[in-house]
DNA sequence: TATGAATGAGGATTCATTCAT
DNA sequence: GATGAATGAATCCTCATTCAT
């Protein structure tokens, strides 16, 4: 794509549209109609964005095939969004916040059970499970994550709104290390990990197993005849017994 | 890229190339003056593509540059690759060749060595060594690999001598999977393991370590003050503690 | 910029202005406060545009930024100005405006000074001396009348109320042309001279030595070594060596 | 129309117009019928960008017109102009060649002719006359010429195979230097000249002159009735009083 | 009166690939 | 075999202007 820069531009939508998300809990505060309908041509457009993008792939994917998804005028998609990396970064935003919500609504479920084991691990693995949950029903946003992955960017480049994209993976990220330090203190979990350092060096592992099960399935089907769920079961395995105790 | 078809054409040089490669060890065979000069070409003119790939990236690399790096017509690289994407699967099968070369030699140097342990599980190590010392002085070709990875294609679609590429890769996980059941057998390693599924396991862990290594650590570091060298070490430990018996 | 139409609308504000221009002399007429708001909108916008203008040119500034500056809505520029044409010809008419009253203001300096020679060709010379003055005092206006005058544009087609902005630029140069009459008349100046034709020739020429000397003084610099100054030296000497009797 | 910057390509075909339009006369060496198509093609385009830029203008030719009217395709058009701009150049180099083409003549005219004054007042005589009918005969490079004039560019900024279309209207001021120089020596012209400055003033006042009248003659005929004639007469005439002794 | 959301035509440039020579 | 001239589809983004509120 080659963007460079992009100009300091239709933002207030998306501001709108982030201040929603965060007033939504918080705060359900009447929004006026026009910030209403603000709000809701912001999500449309990323609607129609995520169907297109994902079925072309980002690059094959035209503004114009997005404006005319979303029965609008292109420049309206720019009233919106900067530019088109930005207006993917959107998706990006939706693809993590869903997986947090994801490990959140995990880990909540174990805390609202009555099992009699709700340490650390259990949330590991629980998180785990979730991640692999979130692949199968979000194949499209997990693309999304991991085409974010092998994508090289500079931090310092980001301008600060833009970094709310990336804080909420980090912020799903730092579930885990919750969890792991957890487990450390109620001793389902080896007390010598460092939190964060095992916490995304487990992040990486799941997503390049994922990844080749997604991308590369069938050849590894073709040449050592194995099934994705050999391979998620095992990667499971290796990562909850390196964890325990 | 966009390249949806691609002619059937030219690609008697690749397979004398390829065949040379096969024969450079087992039969000397005498090649004509032609066919050197040939085979002299493909690898001048992927050696021109590597520099320019690799310094502009795949996409922002044109054939164009492509031709002048290699002081060639352009049509002339479409006499020996079909396509741009032929050309970079060429370096792909070198990015692969050369990482299975890696795995030879580091595997070869303990067996040659007075070492008492010359178990699977040395082995194995060995191999993950080579990988991250692959990793750090071959980063071109690891991102190539990565680039490969992250590409989702059809077996069935590739055409019989597109596979030579993708079987240069898999030659090289047969050497992992050797590894443990060599150590299997010889009680280094845990014997209920499948030594497949778990090869390919490692794999997919591996890769992804490296890349989230490569593409966001300075992400990680600012968010976590975390090293690549953490992170790293990490794995490592993970998947040989996973793998002792 | 392509226009083709404008359509017949927001004039009302613009004539309300421009009466106040004239009638701000002879007639002080009490104006209604919304008529007073109007008026300073109307001059708000045209500040406004010309920040904008003169920093960026004329075809890279864009109304959403004149409305920024001005701190209105978009659409409220095009209540005050048909178009974004029509909002530069006011400039324009501000150009045309202190060029003229520069003229007038030196006029009246002499007339008002106990020079001994107070003649037309003193009159033409102090008119020309005004004229570079303006050009390095304002050489954004400069610009905008240097711009007007490579533009062509149809007399016809221009409605009434357009004409305004030309005018002034008339009124100019008829000050030109009343001194070269004054000048016949008071022996300084031949008085074998069309007035009108010496005031448009020497008004040609003059614009057309300060566009070289603005737009193009660098390469003849370069090539031969010479200074604005001189050029300007030498245009005025030109000028009134021909006028002078 | 905002470049900045354009890329190192598609100059081989001008190098070799450039270079023929040298070898013209020098040497009359066989072109190759490649180069003669080269050569061809690149008259051709530039001759489809006159119809197209002149009827339309610059700003409001697109290069899907050029490519239409040249019947080639538009990529055809990059093949042999790196831009738009370079392709405007090319029609400026034109202009600028043909202006002093035109002083030429009319100068070796005087020469072969047995007028017994063929002094320097007498050759700037000449060339202002063909400067006329230069302007009469060929609106379009005149216009060319006068757009070129209120460009604000930089010498630095400048490749040194643009400067050539630069330097070739250098070159026609300079057959202007000569003649005052001439007129100088021969007692003509008056000697207190310097003739650069003389020069460029005249240039600058020349088209100056020569833009009211083109682009404003019915404006200052509706206001004062005047005609194109007279205001290039005077024009002359002040010229040339001021040049003679 | 004031607004600013919506529009969609418009345009320069790139580039993989072909094919006549 | 080698060439490189020719192609034209493809794409992001801008911006003057309108109009419903």
């Amino acid at each position: 794509m080659t963007p460079k820069k992009e100009a300091q531009k239709g933002i207030d939508a998306k501001e709108v549209a982030l201040q929603e998300q965060k007033t939504k809990v918080t705060s359900p505060k009447e929004k006026s109609p026009k910030e209403k309908r603000k709000q809701k041509r912001y999500e449309a457009i990323i609607d129609a964005a995520e169907k297109v993008i994902f079925s072309k792939g980002l690059e094959d994917a035209s503004m114009d095939m997005v404006a005319k998804e979303a029965q609008l005028g292109k420049g309206t998609l720019y009233l919106y969004f900067k530019s088109k990396n930005e207006l993917y970064r959107a998706i990006l935003y939706r693809a993590f916040l869903s997986l947090r919500k994801k490990f959140k609504v995990a880990l909540q479920a174990i805390d609202a059970s009555t099992a009699p084991e709700k340490n650390g691990l259990e949330g590991l693995k629980t998180i785990l499970e979730a991640y692999l949950e979130f692949y199968h029903e979000h194949q499209d946003y997990f693309n999304a994550i991991l085409y974010f992955q092998n994508d090289l960017f500079d931090l310092d480049t980001l301008a600060a709104n833009e970094k709310i994209y990336l804080e909420e993976g980090i912020a799903a990220i730092e579930l885990v290390i919750e969890q792991i330090e957890k487990g450390k203190k109620d001793g389902s979990v080896r007390d010598d990990l460092d939190a964060g350092v095992a916490a995304y060096t487990f992040w990486g592992q799941t997503m390049g197993v994922l990844q080749l099960v997604q991308k590369k399935m069938t050849i590894v089907a073709h040449y050592h005849q194995l099934t994705a769920e050999q391979l998620i079961r095992q990667h499971f395995e290796v990562i909850v017994s390196f964890l325990a105790k």
